[in-house]
DNA sequence: TTCTCTCTGTCAAACGAATAACACATTCGG
DNA sequence: CCGAATGTGTTATTCGTTTGACAGAGAGAA
């Protein structure tokens, strides 16, 4: 439930759409790369395994991306669909935390190349700093404030223990920062003017016990 | 949406709950840790930003965890939920893909506590082979399908690259497997006795970039 | 041109989840 | 022992998302 302005024009998109816009462009970019021109909403719908009319009620948030009668031209949608997502122009960040977490996050190259760089990474540990991760020198934690603010990084990756996570926060925020994505799994509290995505891994692994154990006395549908 | 059965009655409990099931089980066991012997569903609600009609709402897809006017009491409260979410009994896992994800994921002490210890990690990488993350050796691939009917593990959590996945799911399914814990960008296809929960890890940070970039013109709610 | 076919944009209906409302069981104070 | 206060279990209402339906725009064939 995101409301933004277009064009003077205030509009509601749900949640559950924009959840859905990364993987209309991860399917498409596939196509792209295999040369195919043309797809359908049925065809794409179909490979991502949703209703083909929840496609088109997904796009028509955001305008239409062909006419009635003609499917959507891939080579159009692609750069469309990144501009929505915002991934046309980078954006920066920088990690906080260098355990194990923080370094596959750092290390995993895919980020980069759908435009958020690694500019920094940083940790309390004295044996960690120095260490280089994909040519990132971790930082002292030290560092960290004066690091975001001359580098103007808006977006911080949270891998840091619990109890430092909201202290942390609260320091980034202070820097400019304005999206985190935490990994602690502990909410942080921020002003409405921030965005937070909670990435509680240990979730999901209690909905797949929570399922798996279950399984013998599933009903399942055709 | 998954539809459970229990002593012989059959009712449907939403996802949505299922989600909030251990987010409720985690603060509990922390009111439990600092000696707390009582809470009412909105003391409980409010310290997870939820309301308390919408926890009570969830409480009752199980039956009642207390009696009208009387709050819940913790200590039986944590244990009913270990068991609703089936965390009570350990599932055993492996870990397929021993990069720095699968390490990390490996290296997490948290999961072993909470009921899913990892009994092996698994690579086709010669150099990985042979290395110890707390103590769980890194296991030829070759290894995995006997390892995994030995041990009848029921969980793998698959961190291999994309064009892998499938291969490797379809060997652990004949081998017993009815959970995956899949982080590759790519779903898999698994017949309806098997659960798959997705980890999209890309997702999550283009959810992130569209919002904040969408920051300068949202329209917030006091 | 005209007819048919395809497939989008758009609106309406169906469905599911979140919130509010309330009846009533229990405790506690007087 | 009674009345007020508390707080659950449960039902009703509201809200949002998903699915279905369809008009009509364009393309291509005859």
């Amino acid at each position: 439930m995101t409301i933004i302005s277009k064009q003077g024009k205030k509009f509601r998109v749900p949640d559950a759409t924009i959840h859905r816009l990364p993987l209309y462009l991860d399917k498409l970019i596939l196509l792209q790369q295999a040369g195919v021109k043309e797809v359908s909403s049925r065809q794409l719908a179909t490979s991502l395994d949703i209703k083909a009319s929840q496609l088109r009620h997904d796009f028509h948030y955001f305008g239409g991306f062909s006419k009635p009668g003609r499917p959507y031209l891939v080579d159009l949608l692609v750069p469309a669909l990144e501009e929505i997502i915002g991934i046309d122009v980078p954006l920066p960040m920088v990690i906080i935390g260098a355990g194990h977490l923080g370094q596959a996050i750092a290390n995993y190259k895919n980020f980069e190349r759908q435009g958020f760089p690694v500019l920094g990474i940083f940790d309390v540990d004295p044996r960690l700093v120095g260490l280089e991760i994909r040519g990132i020198p971790i930082r002292p934690q030290s560092e960290m404030e004066s690091f975001v603010r001359e580098n103007q990084v808006r977006l911080a990756v949270l891998t840091v223990p619990v109890q430092a996570v909201q202290e942390v926060a609260n320091k980034l925020m202070a820097c400019g920062v304005v999206g985190f994505w935490n990994f602690s799994p502990t909410d942080i509290k921020v002003p409405g003017t921030v965005i937070v995505r909670n990435e509680r891994l240990a979730v999901g692994l209690m909905c797949l016990s929570f399922k798996t154990k279950r399984l013998g006395n599933l009903e399942l549908f055709p």
